[in-house]
DNA sequence: GGGGTTATATACTCTTTAGTACAATACAGA
DNA sequence: TCTGTATTGTACTAAAGAGTATATAACCCC
């Protein structure tokens, strides 16, 4: 009985990599949505077959939370990082342009998961359209707690108002999500994430 | 044989009204997406089953595409109207103020139902997930000719940028969209289209 | 090599899905 | 009132949905 709980090598060993099958759970739920995303969908992406899925992530609602959180946590995620620029101004023009950049790029499905997941949904996913819905106030807030950051080291006007600032951001990115998501190219995002720059209060 | 098409008054009277039952069926595919909603989620909104449904409506896609037609063409309609205003400030204005209005007005659900109707879908919906890109993109184009308009009447400055700026607007408009379908406030989405309205090219 | 354990594949369950057949019903016009 | 036509309600179909039972296969440890 070892104390810590290290993946048991006992019994027949999973055939497939864990990690590689949830990333392409989260194309198949990132292109259909949760509602859009059948079994069937996931299990052929995954290479897998259901009994597999089962075991290995219990149901597609917690397959699908999982999958998020995988989202969240990639390398190429644009969010966390942008954070931890230096100024307000850098922070909100890494997090914009990263946004452009990153829901236009080909080498994943376009537009963004925590938006399109589950906007409008059965009554099924309820729970995981909630659960988008809190990711994408937490951010807001951490944006928010940033800017805050930011008045206090007078980086920003002592005027500003951080958590309209942070809304103002956030829509602009959850924008840029759904006009990716309906083909718009690197290039036009990139620019409509500097005309929201242009209105970004001005430091002293 | 009348050359006026007119409601054929034959047969057994239609005991709905179709107009109230399409109202019915734009909310269901509001609030719960195309995927997400069922013909029994339809058919109990509507009031009527399911023989009747089909016979009035075609079917569940045609059902959603005239639920959509109906959208754009109600009263409370805020994009179409705004382009008649007299200067293309005004256009923007009128048209940031009236999405954050509408989108989140409690007599219907909120966000937009072009947005979330089906973003990410299967593929039974990606028909109407075409026409619904296509629809915004219309909308967008619209827009921009509206602004090269003013353009030309030397409303705006004569380099401006009018498909950017048109996508500029439509971005921010759909990020509304998301904010309200998540629960955002009136006088939240009017602040943030203030703020989006702060970065408009003066006229000269 | 055998025993315990876990994953795999096939085949199944039950529910819900979109869509329809058909008999009964309600009206207009003759 | 009779006839033709179109809607209604009930009951149905075939397919797809999520999730599971069971037998077999592959590994580690003893």
């Amino acid at each position: 009985m070892s104390a810590v709980s290290c993946t048991a090598a006992v019994g027949r060993p999973r055939a497939f990599d864990m990690q590689t099958a949830l990333e392409k759970a989260l194309d198949v739920f990132w292109t259909k949505g949760y509602d859009g995303a059948s079994l069937s969908d996931l299990t052929s992406a995954m290479g897998i077959n259901k009994p597999s899925l089962y075991s290995a992530f219990g149901n597609k609602e917690q397959l699908f939370l999982k999958a998020i959180e995988f989202y969240e946590n990639r390398p190429c995620s644009f969010f966390k990082p942008a954070l931890e620029q230096p100024t307000a101004y850098q922070v909100a023009e890494t997090m914009l342009i990263g946004a452009a950049k990153n829901m236009s790029d080909a080498s994943h499905p376009q537009g963004c998961v925590m938006v399109q997941g589950a906007l409008a949904c059965s009554e099924a996913a309820s729970g995981v359209k909630e659960v988008l819905t809190q990711r994408r106030q937490k951010s807001e807030e951490d944006l928010r707690e940033r800017l805050e950051l930011a008045i206090a080291q007078k980086d920003l006007p002592s005027d500003t108002d951080a958590a309209a600032l942070s809304r103002y951001l956030c829509t602009v990115i959850n924008g840029i999500a759904i006009q990716a998501s309906s083909g718009a190219t690197e290039a036009q995002l990139v620019e409509v994430a500097n005309m929201a720059l242009a209105s970004f209060p001005k430091g002293e």
